[in-house]
DNA sequence: ATAGGGTTAG
């Protein structure tokens, strides 16, 4: 479905990067050798951030985006994914899985179709079948479950006198992204059709944590009792690790714990065992039971079993406590590693200690001690949270000279700092770098790093912008989630964008995402204060029709 | 996935 509104949006926004240029570098005369990226905001959008996002090569001579201009809104993520998106560049052209795929992804967005129409329909698609194909359609499709199972039956059964059959990764991926929708019956039909060798511990580890996800402890449990008679997957002490770990990361270690009572006559725990039970504890800040396992005699406390005491006690705010540990660790010749120092670092910068939290820093650099990059990603966090962006912006561009490469939760943090200081620029740029190959350690951006660019361009109207942040996300195979869509409504609704903020409630419904109560309440009380009745209606009557 | 981020901030 396509939409069409006629919007203005502010033309504003090239005068005022100008104006906080200049102010910023008033304001800091100590510091007059920026970095790059630093200085890269131009007086008008420029022509970059059009080509990059709608991947055409940079040298295009395509008109650069004017925010003034009337343009239909890709208000709908369905009306983004029926684009031709891979006409726009020619790299993309001489790649076959990217056509396939576009293929693919136009035939799910346009059918609104039940699926057994879809999986009667898509032999029309014309697209050859491979794992790599397969993949991709359920990283795509991953928060929609309905297309994604609907491919994937139509693939096992397509193609006439070829032979094409599920590999294990594309099973363990299916029955992953049905878990991750909570499509539970499902979820049990495909594992009941797959034969037994294709079930691994990876599979039943997956369908685990789904569970537990789903707050559905006990039949987590139940899976693992009962995966041997029906799976022929061994119930050995690594599966009831996997089992006691989705637990406690799911915040049960009332079950992890039962689980180990009950089972550690017959399967023999190891250190990891009761490292993930002592984690369980300190998360639930159980110090006693912690250290009632602590002093099991055939466990020898290890640098993760003191670490969860520490995160423990950080999360407490004792950071007392957390010295007197780290001093027992060197005592007894268990240094700390740059995963207890990054605890302790992010914890004194989240308590608003950042002298101390930068103080960590020095002593772990004097212990030899090697920063990584989730290291980094919390000091560019703290540096940033404290308004020392600067600073957050150097450690950024510093790291990999330091032979660290940077991961996508350091680009996350980066990307998320730069929207928080006002820099949409740069975070637009840091996006691009993302997948630059000169750039060392290419990562993808996942549905986090697009957030707060999201945010920004509902905060500050810029549609388009939206429209094309929207369209990038499904070129990199990132599924839009209810998360995402919650997002989208909230921001419109704050910025006065009340249709627009309708169009993605619908979509959102249309695709089986409940936004949650707050946000429907939210909708519905804008759409009463500026009078439009009938749409107020509408959504209302979709909130009502799931109850 | 044996320990590290943050889900929403005025």
């Amino acid at each position: 479905m396509l939409v069409k509104l006629r919007l203005r949006v502010s033309s504003s926004i090239p005068r005022r990067i100008c104006q906080r240029r200049f102010l910023l570098t008033n304001n800091t005369l100590s510091n007059p050798d920026e970095s790059p990226i630093l200085t890269a905001e131009s007086p008008e959008l420029p022509s970059w951030i059009k080509d990059f996002l709608s991947n055409k090569p940079s040298s295009s001579s395509s008109p650069p985006i004017s925010d003034d201009e009337d343009f239909v809104i890709p208000s709908l993520a369905g009306w983004v994914q029926t684009q031709k998106l891979s006409q726009a560049s020619p790299v993309n052209l001489a790649k076959k899985p990217t056509e396939d795929i576009d293929k693919v992804s136009d035939f799910l967005n346009k059918k609104d179709a039940s699926y057994t129409d879809i999986v009667n329909e898509l032999s029309s698609c014309d697209v050859v079948v491979s794992e790599s194909l397969v993949l991709q359609v359920l990283r795509r499709f991953s928060n929609n479950w309905n297309q994604a199972y609907a491919f994937f039956i139509w693939a096992a059964k397509s193609q006439p006198g070829f032979n094409y059959n599920h590999s294990p990764l594309s099973y363990n991926a299916m029955v992953d992204v049905l878990g991750k929708c909570r499509s539970f019956d499902t979820m049990w039909r495909v594992l009941d059709e797959m034969s037994s060798e294709l079930v691994t511990l990876d599979t039943m580890s997956k369908v685990m944590r789904r569970l537990a996800k789903a707050g559905k402890y006990n039949e987590a449990v139940d899976v693992f009792l009962e995966m041997e008679r029906r799976y022929n997957v061994r119930t050995d002490t690594n599966a009831m690790n996997c089992l006691m770990d989705a637990l406690v990361k799911e915040n049960s270690i009332e079950h992890a714990h039962e689980v180990f009572l009950k089972l550690s006559d017959t399967i023999k725990p190891d250190s990891r065992t009761y490292n993930i039970l002592i984690h369980g504890f300190c998360k639930a800040r159980r110090f006693d039971d912690a250290m009632g396992l602590m002093k099991v005699a055939e466990f020898v406390p290890d640098v993760v079993t003191y670490t969860s005491f520490v995160e423990g006690y950080c999360k407490e705010g004792d950071f007392r406590r957390v010295d007197e540990i780290l001093e027992e660790m060197r005592e007894r010749g268990c240094k700390p590693n740059v995963v207890t120092y990054t605890i302790v670092m992010h914890a004194l910068g989240k308590a608003r200690q950042v002298g101390e939290a930068l103080g960590v820093y020095e002593k772990m650099k004097e212990d030899g001690c090697v920063p990584d990059a989730k290291f980094y990603s919390s000091l560019i966090h703290i540096l940033s949270k404290t308004g020392r962006f600067k600073d957050a912006a150097e450690v950024f561009e510093d790291m990999t000279k330091q032979g660290v490469s940077r991961d996508v939760l350091v680009y996350n943090t980066m990307i998320s700092s730069a929207v928080h200081h006002s820099r949409d620029e740069m975070a637009l740029r840091l996006l691009k770098r993302m997948e630059e190959e000169e750039e060392e350690g290419f990562c993808s951006p996942n549905v986090e790093t697009y957030a707060p660019l999201l945010k920004m361009c509902c905060q500050k109207k810029k549609m388009k912008l939206l429209g094309a942040l929207l369209q990038h996300m499904v070129r990199n195979d990132v599924s839009i989630d209810v998360a995402t869509y919650i997002l989208l409504i909230r921001g419109l609704c704050m910025s006065g964008k009340v249709e627009e903020a309708c169009l993605f409630f619908e979509e959102a419904m249309r695709k089986g995402m409940v936004p949650r109560e707050s946000t429907c309440k939210m909708l519905v009380e804008e759409l009463e204060k500026k009078g439009m009745e009938e749409a107020k209606l509408k959504i209302q009557s979709l909130v009502q029709s799931l109850v």
